[in-house]
DNA sequence: CTACGACATGGAGTGAACTCGAAGTCAAGC
DNA sequence: GCTTGACTTCGAGTTCACTCCATGTCGTAG
């Protein structure tokens, strides 16, 4: 919608990142179509607030900025690198999707934990090994 | 069942952490009931290791070793810190088990990025604004 | 003209969680 | 007796991802 570019003081607002953040993300080579006005001032465009938002979820599912370097490094080669930023992308989901998997089993582990919390204090006796201090094999 | 203390390598062997990390969680006080032999060796029991285990997996799921050294820190205070202990593993459950689901809603985000992906590779179109580059909000 | 706020750069500092290296001890085998 | 390998301690070094700081520029308001 808005054509306007933004500020680096707006993008970290919209983006819910710090300004030394946008800048180092910048140095380090993972944004995309940062440009500079007369005066040498970042100015963000959609295209570019996008990608940050995009950089900032990779981030906060444990992708490496190393990783996400390399992707944007593909982006900028242009569309005939498609193919393998789909591979790329592909490849992290799957990785995500383990961990949402391994998590969602550690519940189930903490849950059996807790319920034999649960016993001690209902029963008053504590078991010679603590109940469900391991967990099943890996 | 083995009732035999282990050593600092063998307990590495099958925590699967090295033997760096096992004194350093040792000096930061993560662990329980680490022993001694007669040369000052570190001997491992059976529940030391279910410790390590446990300790393991929960640093795999993000808990800080600050926080895990204060769970140690009821544990080693005894049966009268349960209910305190109960409640810190309920509370990171629930931020485990949130984070498992905002894990796959990204998955979801990532399936539709790659959607796009595969409908420029399908139609040799390349849209004005890369599809799918936002998520949707938080 | 001066002050101010928002930006710029380069480089140093931080915190978390390890990870490594140096130097020493000890028991077993040759 | 000497070597080897597994351990010990202590402190320093590493990696990652920021985060902060000093210093400087620029455009507008008073």
């Amino acid at each position: 919608m808005s054509a306007d570019l933004k500020t680096i003081g707006e993008a970290a607002d919209v983006t819910g990142v710090t300004e030394d953040t946008l800048r180092f993300y910048e140095k380090i080579g993972v944004l995309l179509e940062v440009e500079r006005n007369e005066s040498g001032h970042r100015r963000y465009s959609d295209r570019a607030l996008a990608w940050i938002a995009l950089v900032v979820r990779l981030r906060s599912t444990g992708m490496t900025l190393e990783s996400i370097q390399a992707y944007a490094e593909l982006a900028r080669r242009g569309s005939e690198t498609i193919p393998q930023r789909r591979e790329i992308l592909i490849e992290h989901r799957d990785q995500i999707a383990a961990e949402a998997r391994r998590l969602s089993e550690i519940v189930a582990l903490i849950d059996r934990k807790v319920a034999g919390y649960d016993e001690i204090l209902r029963s008053g006796i504590i078991p010679q090994v603590s109940p469900c201090e391991v967990a099943p094999p890996a």
